[in-house]
Parts: C-alpha cells; structure tokens; sequence
DNA sequence: TGTACATCAGTGAACGCGCGTTCACTGATGTAC
DNA sequence: TGTACATCAGTGAACGCGCGTTCACTGATGTAC
C-alpha cells in the first residue's frame, strides 16, 4: 500500500484496474471483467474508469494481454531444462494445458488476446511454440516447410484439450486422469509431427 | 402454419421456442438465447415460456441437444461413401469443423450440450468418432487398447481447430485457407493414430 | 345433446437487478512568473 | 517564497436498457354424467 490513496488522486488507477479485473476474470472468465465491479474494488467512482480506458472493451483487451503473457511466462518456466526440441515442444504443449486447468478463468481472458496478432513484440505460447518447431527443424527432425502446419496441428491439439477439460464437457473428470491424458496427447501430438529419432 | 394460432392456445409452444431460440443461438452463440427474446419472437408473453421450461438453463439445454443431434447428422451425411476406417475417420473430423465454420453459433451451444454425457442414447459427433475408431481397430490399424487415446487425441485436434477458427483468434482468416489447412490438420491426427497401411 | 366443472395454457403488469455510459461538476496538482 | 491558473483525475447522481422471474388472474379445452 505505498499508493497515495486516502488522497483524491488515487496515483496508479489504470494498473490498479487491470489488477482487480485480472481477480475477476479469475473466478469466472472474460464475461465476468464488468466496469462497475472492477472501480467498486477499486474503491472508485465508476466514471473514473473512463479516465484511462474507452470503454468496458478496452478493459478487457489490457487484462487479456496481461494475462497472456502471464501464461507465456508460466509456459516458458516449463521449459528450461528441456536439452532438446523435442522436450521443448512437450513442454509447450503440457504447459499450455496445464495452465488452462490451473487458470480456467485466465485462460478463457487470454484465448481474446491471442487474436491481436503481432503484439506488442512479447513473447506468447504460440512464439513459443514457433521456436520449439525451429529447433526441431535446426535438429532435422522436423522439414522446414512442414513447421506451418506443424504449428496449426499441435495448437489445435493442445488448445482443444483444454478446452474440452477446463471449461468443457470433460471438466468433470478428476484432475488427475486429466494430467496422465494430457501427457498421452501431447506426446500423439509430438509423434505426428515429427520423424523418427535417427538412431 | 398448420399451427392453430390466432387461438389463445398456442398448440406447440415449446417446440416453437426451440425452433426461435435455435435462430437466437444460431446468429450469436449461447448467450444470446433469451426468455424474453424467444417468447417475443414466438408471439407470446415471456410468462408463457415457464410453463415449459423451468427457466432460461433449460431452454438453453433443449437447444444445444437438439443443434448437437443435426451436427451428428451433418457429419454422417459425409460419411456415406466412406469405403474403410481411415476415410471415416477423416470424414468425422473435418465434418466436425465443417460445421464449427459453416455454423459458429450452433456450435457453440452445441458444446454445452456435449457435456451431457450418456445422453438420450442417440447419435453424437462422439459416437460418430468412436464408430470410425471400432471400424479401425478391426481393419487392425489401431490396437484396440490405444483407442481412447486416440478418441481424446482427435477430437482435442478437431475442437481446438473449429474453436481456434470457427469463433477464435483465427477467424479472420479466409475460408478458402482454413479449409487446406483444416485436411491437413485431419490427416495428421489420423496419421498419429493409426498404424501405416500394411501394403 | 347439453351442461357443469376441473384442468390446462396462456395474459399483463410489475419487481428488482446490475450493467455500461453520460452529465455537469469539483478537488488536487504542478508549473510559470 | 508566494500566487495565479491551467490541467488533470476524480465525484455523485442519473439514464435507459434488457434481462429473468413472479404475481394473481382469465380464456380455452375436454371430459363425465
């Protein structure tokens, strides 16, 4: 609480915003980031929001990038001891489902960033995912010209997958039976977009 | 209009505010099913509907098993001449993305549906899936004890496609290029599951 | 064939909610001279 | 060091919206005798 609060002029409102939104959008996904709740928490007047944000919209966008780039960070945890492309890949691939299940509520933020493509020059699982099939190409495990669709084959896979178990039909399974799955696709995933190991 | 209507008696209000909330989902998605829309629609005060349904959830619910029952349809309808395993398969799965573009919003409501597991016995997207599995497994292209991987592996792969595509960070794309890349997409998962054709 | 009556399927008005957004305004801040 | 003033960042009340849901009620239907 080194903020200037207590004073009229609250100091840092806009960060302050998106960090009460980011809460919302915890519990409950994009749907549940609301301009009334978020300045109510913020110990703020409603009106005040439209100070550094245009509207309700523009609240969720900063919250979706901060978000995802959250998820980057957690999915790039994942990975520094991955010695190979190989276990790069698994580890993009296990790391996007894993935080989809962790954070169902950030997840479903971040899936409105992810279309606002080229951003902010930042680092996001889908580069992630790009450098992961780089180096596989680098280890010739995997054709240049196949990567493209490597990339569209390995997203869809791990994306449905969370979908289908962090906010889908299959939530209800038992987290459990979810993660031992997950390895098992992953790997599927991995198989098919790859050649066999020389040796 | 065979319907008695100009009568005080409706005749068949629930099947008509199925049909009218089935055009409500089908513009904009679940969310946009509504009591009072649907009633409006329908010619009838909101009131009228509870005798009907419990409340909003259960229209909703109605909807989405009845749009999940015609997607099953529409993936069927592109098996008929498919000669063996691998050709249903393929046709399951591009079907089932086929219809996540050419319908977002039935989708979409169709995936709320999709969690009522052991549902009124009929046909789904997933029996269809499991079907052209079973036929794979006889033409022994798949081992019979690897075919609940493959039902998660596919279907993540077709879903996170259609999600990704249909209403995702990807829709912006032109159809012509979703669907190359939509074969291609089902052709590596159905190479990932299955055993290469001996011969 | 007629009538009484239970039951079913609607009506119409209202309640309360929480939302996004806009109004004209005021208190706090910092800079120029 | 003091003061005038522009600018910035909030206030507080209100508007209008559409929603789901509930109230007590009434018109239509069909069945028993």
């Amino acid at each position: 609480m080194s903020e200037a609060r207590g004073s009229y002029h609250h100091g840092n409102l806009r960060e302050e915003l998106v960090r009460v939104a980011r809460d919302l959008a915890r519990a409950d996904g994009a749907e549940s980031i609301g301009i009334r709740e978020a300045t109510r928490r913020a110990g703020v007047t409603a009106r005040a929001a439209y100070r550094h944000f245009a509207d309700r919209d523009a609240l969720v966008r900063a919250v979706a990038v901060s978000v995802l780039d959250e998820m980057a960070a957690a999915i790039s945890a994942r990975q520094v001891d991955a010695a190979d492309g190989d276990a790069l890949l698994t580890a993009v691939g296990e790391g996007y489902i894993a935080f989809a299940l962790d954070e169902p509520g950030w997840f479903d933020v971040a899936f409105f960033a992810m279309g606002a493509l080229a951003q902010t020059a930042g680092r996001t699982p889908y580069t992630l995912l790009e450098e992961a099939l780089a180096a596989l190409v680098a280890e010739g495990r995997l054709d240049a010209d196949r990567a493209g669709d490597a990339a569209m084959t390995c997203w869809s896979g791990v994306h449905g997958f969370a979908t289908l178990t962090s906010r889908g039909p299959l939530q209800t399974l038992p987290r459990e039976t979810i993660d031992d799955q997950a390895r098992v696709v992953v790997a599927d995933l991995v198989a098919a977009v790859t050649r066999r190991r020389a040796g």
